[in-house]
Parts: structure tokens; C-alpha cells; sequence
DNA sequence: GTGCAGATACACT
DNA sequence: GTGTATCTGCACG
């Protein structure tokens, strides 16, 4: 039924192999449960313009520059969080962006943390309002989501039954590369917008 | 459903 | 100082 744990090696390949593979994959932390639906690849430094890993390490992005199975959060437009796992071994720096998920548990806790009134298929469509479902902030940057007996824990989950892929949504630089997977016909992944400077 | 505007603080140049 | 792997609310259709 896919309710074993995802081994480490699963995230020891490049973050663009994993990607498609964590769709359907079920994320626990605490009380709350998010099957992934929609998830981004972020390559490695001087090859993805895109990814906050391209000029090298960082104290922020020292996470996916760690083991992989690691959980790297990070704070952006002065307001959001966003989670991503860390792929590779020790010292070469990606990962993969959770985008947008079902809440298959805790739910009412989920709701609880996003404040504004929602549908449950909006609770966790889009990443800073998955990381807010799922309660994750700079304190949970780090977390390791194969230990076994940690507070994050990836189940198998069950195959979803298509997977798509596209480019990547809101970069400015890279967007060409078409490393956003998602699950095909699912209501809960985030229509695509690409990026747009912001004006003064 | 679409399209803006504005908010906000941090990391990095 | 500059740019950001975004969201919400409002307008409109």
C-alpha cells in the first residue's frame, strides 16, 4: 500500500531524477500529512541560474550543500517560507521545491495555521502556503526527512497514475528548463505563472 | 476563470 | 542598494 519510509539513497541522485519520483509521496510532519502533488527541480552551482545554490555555498543554502533527505527552508519576498528536499551527497548543492500538495491528514490543523478561509484543495496549492499548512519555518530548516524517528517522515505513498512536466514557475533566470513535475488532472497544483519584475 | 498592485525582510552584490 | 523559487485582495468577465 506505500506506507514504508523512503530510504536516503532515494534523494542520492540528481534533484531533476527525484522530482517526478516524490510525486504522490507522503510528507508527515506532526499531525499533518501532505501527498505531493507538484514539485520543482534546482540544479547544481554554475549550471542552474535558477537554483539559490548557482554561486556556490552560502550560510543560507548550506542545507543542500549537507546530506541529502534534509528539509531546506528558506524566507523570501519578506514574507514566505518554502521547503524543499536536499539531493546528492555532502558538498554538491540541489534540491527539490515542494510546490503544492493534497492535505490527507490533519486538516483541521492545517487550516488552523493558514488563517485565511479556503477550500481544502487551496490549503497547500503553491509553496509558501504548503510550508504554512505544513508549519514549517527557519526553525525546521535542517530537518532530516529519512532519520526514521525524527518530527519529518516521507512515506511511499502510492504511484500516481500521470505524471507532466513544464517549465518552472516564477524564475527569472532559467525558466526555459522544464524541471516542474506534476501530477496530471490533479485540482491542487498551482496554475502556472511565470515571472514578473516588480515595479517601483 | 483572468489580471494587476502591494506588502514585506532578508541574502547577496 | 537590489532583486526575490509568493500570496492575497480586488477588479473584471
Amino acid at each position: 500500500m506505500g506506507s514504508g519510509l523512503l530510504k536516503r539513497d532515494f534523494f542520492d541522485r540528481p534533484s531533476h531524477e527525484v522530482a517526478p519520483d516524490l510525486l504522490g509521496r507522503i510528507l508527515v510532519h506532526g499531525p499533518v500529512a501532505v501527498r505531493l502533488t507538484e514539485v520543482e527541480a534546482y540544479g547544481l552551482p554554475g549550471e542552474d541560474p535558477a537554483s539559490h545554490t548557482f554561486r556556490g555555498p552560502t550560510p543560507r543554502n548550506a542545507v543542500m550543500f549537507g546530506p541529502p533527505g534534509h528539509l531546506y527552508v528558506y524566507f523570501t519576498y519578506g514574507m514566505h517560507f518554502c521547503a524543499n528536499l536536499s539531493c546528492l551527497p555532502e558538498g554538491m548543492g540541489c534540491g527539490v521545491l515542494l510546490r503544492a500538495g493534497e492535505i490527507v491528514s490533519g486538516l483541521s490543523q492545517a487550516r488552523a495555521r493558514r488563517g485565511v478561509a479556503v477550500s481544502d484543495r487551496d490549503l497547500a496549492r503553491g509553496p509558501a502556503r504548503l510550508a504554512v499548512a505544513m508549519g514549517f519555518d527557519r526553525a525546521h530548516n535542517g530537518l532530516d526527512a529519512c532519520s526514521g524517528d525524527g518530527e519529518l517522515v516521507l512515506l511511499e505513498g502510492e504511484s500516481p497514475s500521470a505524471i507532466r512536466s513544464g517549465p518552472r514557475t516564477g524564475v527569472s533566470t532559467g525558466a526555459d528548463t522544464p524541471w516542474r513535475f506534476w501530477i496530471d488532472g490533479d485540482p491542487t497544483v498551482s496554475p502556472y505563472r511565470r515571472h514578473v519584475a516588480r515595479r517601483r
